[in-house]
DNA sequence: CAGTGGTCTAGACCACGCG
DNA sequence: GCGTGGTCTAGACCACTGC
């Protein structure tokens, strides 16, 4: 295979974000080093502020850097958390992976409120502007003050009015037996949509994201053994700070091998 | 709950950004349209052409729009193809929704190579650099050309060294049932890593991203019963184009309610 | 206060696609 | 040729942080 000429004619934005990059990885500079300023680092790749600028850009969308306001740009730890999608359920508390359990919740907000788009969207059953329980939740490491998540449950008013999901505390206990009790339904199926894309202004904010880093985005729905929807859940991470699992067997009897496939 | 006063004191070209995303999620300009020029743009928000170019590319980066090089900007449609995660193996071949049946496919290159770092990471027994037998994959739309997924395929030389695997064809028929003949095992299960972060330069290449603009990146690793690896595949899509689904019975007997969750 | 990154401007020049 | 978006420059001004 011969290896293109990749970047040869690329922007000089690009070729200098590429460098910095390769530096970075090469142990130039630590995780927690600071990078020269800008401005040094204009006039060693002989670029004007502006562009030189354009390729820091690049790396902090990566998230490989993290620029303070008015103290520098430093090298950020790769660090990317795994999490088992079904970890919700109870399952695989044990495993030393598991974030949740080490972060602090808060909700942000609980009470009735229409149901947004983009979750009626992912429901044959339901329409946006339902009326439902909406409970608003923000996760964030105790130890350093970072935000690791937000989300929200929707939990249909047939469940959840008049209950204790109405009001702005932390649950007793996890999520899913509280709306099991309520319910009188056991969790039967569920349905994850997986999403990338990069946040809202919303989401910006109240994860402090740079500008341009993309988040990782979940819509869970819970369903009964009868269907009936129980909960949904979403919750949006910063996609450099996490890597989700999922594990299953494979039934190779179900498979119909008439389409070659290069998958 | 209180409206917060986001964007009130934002910079300007985030709350053009904003406007602008408004504007075409209203109707104003319709999916396929060419919104006016940015001398245009940026004289009717009384903006620098610089400032305007900046708010453009925070929705380009989203996948709202998409700019032709000497011909304009033009509004994209919104369609997230879904996916499910377990389509390899054959099952929900009928659905209507599954894309990879359409896509053409590419062998860009087949061979022996090293394991990349990235693979090896997600894996307890191998480690980089090892020799396996390398496929990469790209699947483009056949009716508009473009680029929908690119990724590889890596197989233990134990299994195919010396066989079809290592010529750059399609192979005739799906993956997995190649490599069980080869093998003399059966696929029994599956462990697969989602990763939400922004793309490699040869990803933008090959894919035609827009700078900015987040990629779904998938390590699906197949093993036998007896815990031996089968292959590993990893595939890359344009976020803005997909949604992954991930549907799985709950087993309620396995919570262990201990801990309290919101989640 | 000095140094840093964040925003914004004004304008030059180029590359591309189309008529 | 002309209008479009893509790149790059030079520099101003501000906001934030830490000394």
């Amino acid at each position: 295979m011969v290896t293109s000429d990749l970047g040869a004619f690329a922007p000089k934005y690009q070729r200098v974000a590429n460098d910095l990059r390769r530096r970075i990885r090469q142990g130039e500079w630590q995780p927690g080093d600071r990078l020269p300023a800008e401005t040094a680092l204009a006039e060693h790749y002989d670029l004007s502020v502006p562009t030189m600028r354009q390729a820091v850009a690049v790396l902090r969308a990566e998230g490989a850097v993290e620029s303070r306001h008015g103290v520098g740009t430093f090298v950020k730890e790769e660090r990317r958390l795994q999490r088992r999608s079904r970890d919700r359920y109870g399952r695989a508390r044990k495993d030393s992976r598991l974030l949740t359990a080490h972060l602090e919740h808060t909700i942000l907000s609980a009470g009735r409120g229409p149901l947004p788009a983009h979750i009626a969207a992912v429901l044959d059953d339901a329409e946006p502007g339902d009326e439902v329980v909406i409970r608003r939740r923000l996760l964030t490491d105790p130890k350093t003050g970072t935000p690791e998540e937000v989300g929200a449950s929707y939990v249909p008013l047939g469940i959840a009015a008049e209950t204790f999901l109405e009001e702005p505390t932390v649950v007793p206990k996890a999520m899913f037996l509280c709306v099991e009790e309520l319910a009188g339904k056991r969790y039967a199926q569920a349905r994850d949509h997986w999403i990338a894309r990069l946040p809202t202004p919303e989401e910006t904010q109240v994860l402090g994201l740079p500008t341009g880093a993309p988040v990782m985005h979940v819509i869970h729905v819970a369903r009964a053994e009868d269907g009936s929807v129980l909960e949904v859940s979403e919750s949006v991470w910063p996609a450099d700070r996490i890597m989700l699992i999922d594990e299953y067997p494979v039934e190779p009897e179900a498979a119909m091998p008439e389409a070659p496939s290069e998958i």
